[in-house]
DNA sequence: TCTGGGGTCCTGGTCCGA
DNA sequence: TCTGTCGGACCAGGACCC
């Protein structure tokens, strides 16, 4: 498995064991402040803060150097200078973030076309199937690290395992700049000892009313029955960390993800209270979102506004459009019903739309199942295919290409679901 | 001390039709 | 015809992740 080398973190040795496993996870370490010293090296070696410097924002990442003394990712800026009064405030870059995104994730896809990106800086690697062409995991994951070192100029930490959540946690626990390989046999031993904190999925809440249980590591949510689990965590929560800790994860490498949601949203510098103000914010909020919509190809099934106080409660209301749109003045008209029907006793921090049930623009075409799960691929919407082949005949339909599965009125369940 | 913005998923309540 | 039940759709809120 691994070793503590000194400065808290897991590494492997060369000869490390991986055998059983295929899996990795790559997590770029302290991405967005990497990429702001590849850019500027008169930054390396310095506590570096990406955020804004405005009174409400937060730190979006922060070098290891200014980790150091405390400053985490989501802290209020102003937090984190009085922890680090010395460190340097740098605005986020985007648009850069996302090409050296890109430019990493290349490398990854040119080892294996099984990448699945989790987010900007992360991503799995199903590699069972490039043993031959490049050699075991763990040396992919070795050749993985230097090529990105090389060709980059950033340092990442990757997770070896049998599974996805292994793989995320070993990646964590060997940042920054490590490796660690957990051979499928040594999986129990690996989770064994862990905080119920260290496992993905688990935050502070969950943590804590597992805790109050006496359930403090992985081992002990393995030893605990299943409707102990659900009532700190609920049942769908309990089923998965009840199986994660005995190290079953069946999740596949998927290289296709479905948004299922739009949003926009925007906290002002100080509360409002102007009605008339949120309402032009609610439209241009809307409009931004019907941009997005359209430059996809998709239409919004439903509209959902949020709206934080100024004492952070936050309420949101939600409402099926009576047609599919995307169109920001019909996004934001529902919008605005919505946010007329939302009793503001307190000023406005936050406002925000979200488009939801999305779905292609225009009618795209379908997949539809049938009872034996076998599918034939139309065109035109749901309900021309419902006409064309009645509703008792399929049990599911999908829009091709996006994976969303609508079931039918009047059927039985499919036996599982396409997400 | 004072909490961003972009998302996903789960739970529980309510309503409605079969 | 009335009533109870069940399941699905919809909605609100919260937890979680990066």
């Amino acid at each position: 498995m691994g070793r503590a080398d000194g400065s808290g973190r897991l590494v492997s040795p060369p000869d490390a064991d991986d055998s059983g496993t295929g899996i990795l996870h790559v997590d770029m370490d302290a991405f967005y402040a990497a990429v702001e010293v590849l850019d500027d090296p008169s930054l390396a070696g310095k506590p570096i803060i990406i955020g804004a410097p405005e009174s409400r924002s937060v730190v979006s990442s922060a070098s290891y150097e200014a980790r150091r003394y405390g400053v985490r990712s989501a802290m209020p800026v102003s937090q984190a200078l009085r922890l680090c009064p010395h460190a340097i405030i740098v605005l986020p870059h985007f648009d850069r973030y996302r090409a050296v995104s890109a430019q990493v994730m290349e490398i990854f896809r040119s080892i294996t076309p099984l990448v699945e990106p989790l987010s900007i800086d992360e991503a799995f690697l199903d590699v069972r199937g490039a043993r031959r062409l490049w050699g075991p995991p763990a040396a992919i994951a070795r050749m993985i690290r230097q090529r990105v070192r090389d060709e980059v100029g950033i340092t990442c930490s990757v997770g070896v395992a049998a599974t996805k959540h292994v793989a995320k946690m070993a990646s964590t626990l060997s940042k920054p700049d490590g490796l660690l390989v957990v051979a499928a046999a040594d999986t129990l031993d690996f989770l064994e000892p862990r905080s119920v904190r260290a496992m993905w999925g688990i935050g502070p809440k969950a943590a804590d009313a597992l805790e109050a249980r006496g359930i403090h590591t992985i081992g002990d949510i393995r030893r605990t029955p299943v409707p102990v689990l659900a009532r700190a965590v609920g049942q769908a929560g309990a089923q998965r960390i009840s199986e994660l800790s005995r190290g079953v994860d069946p999740r596949e490498v998927h290289t296709e993800r479905v948004e299922k949601s739009v949003g926009h949203e925007e906290t002002f510098a100080e509360d409002v209270a102007d009605a008339e103000f949120l309402r032009g914010e609610l439209l241009r909020l809307a409009d931004r979102v019907a941009v997005r919509l359209r430059r996809a190809g998709w239409e919004a099934g439903g509209v959902a506004i949020k709206v934080r106080f100024s004492d952070f409660s936050t309420i949101s209301r939600s409402q099926t459009l009576a047609e599919p749109t995307d169109v920001g003045q019909r996004l934001g008209e529902a919008a605005r019903e919505l946010f007329a029907g939302v009793d503001r006793r307190l000023p406005v921090r936050l406002i925000g739309v979200r488009a939801e049930r999305l779905q292609p623009a225009g009618g795209s075409p379908l997949a539809l199942w049938d009872d034996d799960e076998d599918w034939r691929r139309v065109e035109g919407t749901l309900d021309e295919a419902i006409a064309r082949f009645g509703s008792g005949a399929v049990t599911r339909a999908a829009f091709l290409g996006r994976e969303r599965s609508t079931r039918l009125p009047s059927h039985p369940r499919p036996p599982e679901d396409s997400d």
